[in-house]
DNA sequence: TGGGCTGTTTCAATCGATTGCAAATCGTGG
DNA sequence: CCACGATTTGCAATCGATTGAAACAGCCCA
């Protein structure tokens, strides 16, 4: 049989000649319908493959079962983990994602919660680009009345819950590691200064050496803006160049990392003998370059479930603006790029 | 002022004691309302920020400006190229994409089907599992008349739309390059079996080596079912510890050439000296393993973006039924893997 | 035969936006 | 002062599913 479009109830109804009402009751088992009804409603859906219209339902509960989640890229592993989990947590519980990435732009990212918002999503799961200063589109949600969670890049000013790692400890136990290794003059490679990431992670550099009795070097800590590999192999080499007493460098993530690693290899030192080198994020690729790049691990499989548990919290509980923040912990993975004893 | 939940049309025309359709018109600039009217309108709407509910929309249009898309895991490199290329095409035609991922099982692809013609998207974007065999959820979709088209992994059978890559010739320019770089016995690490661009790999691999007048000899061709690097290793290890001549490898991915790699470097043999080795993705740490992988390079975004408008085309014609394929070029990418000239 | 009862089924409104058609309002001319 | 266009606005139905309330059927007993 040739028909176009789903079934509806009312075809169901009309073909046996009954009520959609009738119909609605057969399909959810209500009491007071006939057994026969209930049959022949139950076989003909059968038969034609009847699906609920979640758009139908939608409307009338005015709930869509959908969350919306802002990225800044999807194509980076981290952010990539971070879908696995939430799509996993969100799937398990009747909910289905909607993604938008932002490409770290602001006017992406405003376009972007424009269309989930308008699509009605149940709440929004963001990760902030690295432009965004201005948070009015984010009130915006918040003012409506939307749950919004935000995770990866913490906002100040929002009280909204947040999933977040430990970058402070991490970059502390990333650079403790160094000195442990007897690296005395360790560079950082830092981000972008406004994402707060950035400076959690310079923090952690900066109380490690604090720690340990070694100066705190203001040259020693350069940023890299665009964190391209080749803009962190330029600077490192220029580093190089300047005679400056190095012997460890910790960036702020493993694409700087590399190119730092590749500014020393050109330079004709070894590593980790002469400069031993600590990454952030632990990407795929850090295992397999030569040598293996130690780095600080971040669960993005478990802030994915954790920021959709927390935002599924939120929609099914009717008090709002109590929120919380969840710190996970990160991990310090030992490879070749920093081991010395 | 606050209010819970987002403004609607009716709010508005409460507001402004007039009617749903004249604020409907206002907003639409229909001929017909007063500009005292209309500017009321806008003004309102401005001040609430108002957006009008996608949800209203759909269920009135039968259209729901959302594209379905079944993945078969988002954390592969390749595939999340993908999933940006179908976002932003998608996006640029007003459409919100919905992101199901299959992890690769049966169950949870035909799952995720019915969840999103649950939610009625207007067309949908598949690229099946390793698992699937059975087509019947898909043809239930055909059924149903709801636009679908295949991306990297090819359906037989199903007369529908597809985005592809010409696996068949990548593996004969990845074959014919290690022959002119002077291997003659080239071993190939299939994946497994069932997915046609394994088959089609091996058909590039099998015509290189035919047209170039090297015998094809079954022992040379190992499946690597599973698909990891610890697999690919062993079974490479294993190959070589036969003593069987081998001096080049073609493997059918990257991760299982990267275990290739590992295996030969273990074996205490030089790369690309004594055993050549090419992959196929270009994955991201093609470039960063010693030395760096020669592999074929996937377009992956441009498969995304030409999935995407392929749907849109068919979503908005009426003419079903023509389907039709996309063959997209592959391009051998480089490196010191095999280059021995 | 009618009142009461149980067991089934239908009616009508709802959610938000749109739109053909009808109606109300206005200004103006006879 | 009314009638007649012209302009502006409102009514009501629609999309699919749900649900409280009303209606209807059949049956028993008085």
């Amino acid at each position: 049989m040739m028909r176009s479009g789903q079934v509806t109830i009312k075809d169901i109804a009309k073909e046996l000649n009954i009520s959609c009402s009738t119909v609605s009751r057969a399909l959810k088992d209500f009491p007071g319908i006939s057994p026969a009804t209930k049959k022949a409603v139950t076989d003909l859906a059968d038969k034609y493959n009847y699906r609920p219209n979640a758009i139908a339902l939608s409307l009338r509960n005015q709930k869509t079962n959908v969350i919306g989640v802002i990225i800044p890229e999807t194509v980076h592993f981290f952010f990539s983990t971070v879908i696995s989990g939430i799509e996993d947590a969100a799937m398990k519980e009747g909910y289905n994602v909607m993604i938008c990435q932002s490409n770290e732009s602001y006017e992406r990212e405003a376009d972007s919660i424009d269309a989930l918002m308008g699509a009605r999503v149940d709440g929004l799961l963001v990760s902030i680009s690295r432009e965004t200063a201005d948070l009015d589109h984010l009130k915006k949600v918040k003012d409506e009345g939307t749950p919004m969670v935000f995770f990866d890049r913490l906002v100040e000013g929002m009280n909204a819950s947040s999933v977040i790692i430990d970058d402070y400890q991490g970059a502390y136990d990333a650079t403790e590691h160094l000195i442990e290794q007897d690296s005395k003059n360790i560079v950082h490679l830092t981000g972008p200064s406004n994402l707060i990431i950035g400076r959690k992670r310079k923090e952690g550099y900066i109380s490690a050496l604090e720690d340990h009795q070694i100066p705190v070097r203001e040259e020693y800590i350069v940023e890299c803006r665009k964190g391209t590999q080749e803009e962190a192999e330029q600077v490192m080499a220029k580093l190089l160049s300047t005679g400056m007493a190095i012997d460890g460098v910790f960036a702020s993530n493993d694409v700087a990392a590399l190119g730092a690693l590749m500014a020393v290899k050109k330079a004709g030192l070894k590593i980790p003998r002469d400069i031993a080198i600590v990454g952030f994020s632990n990407w795929q690729f850090s295992s397999l370059v030569e040598p293996g790049l130690t780095s600080i691990s971040q669960p993005g499989y478990e802030i994915g479930q954790q920021a959709a548990q927390l935002i599924l919290e939120e929609i099914n509980s009717k008090e709002k603006g109590k929120s919380q923040i969840k710190i996970l912990d990160t991990e310090l993975i030992v490879r070749g790029s920093s081991t010395r004893k």
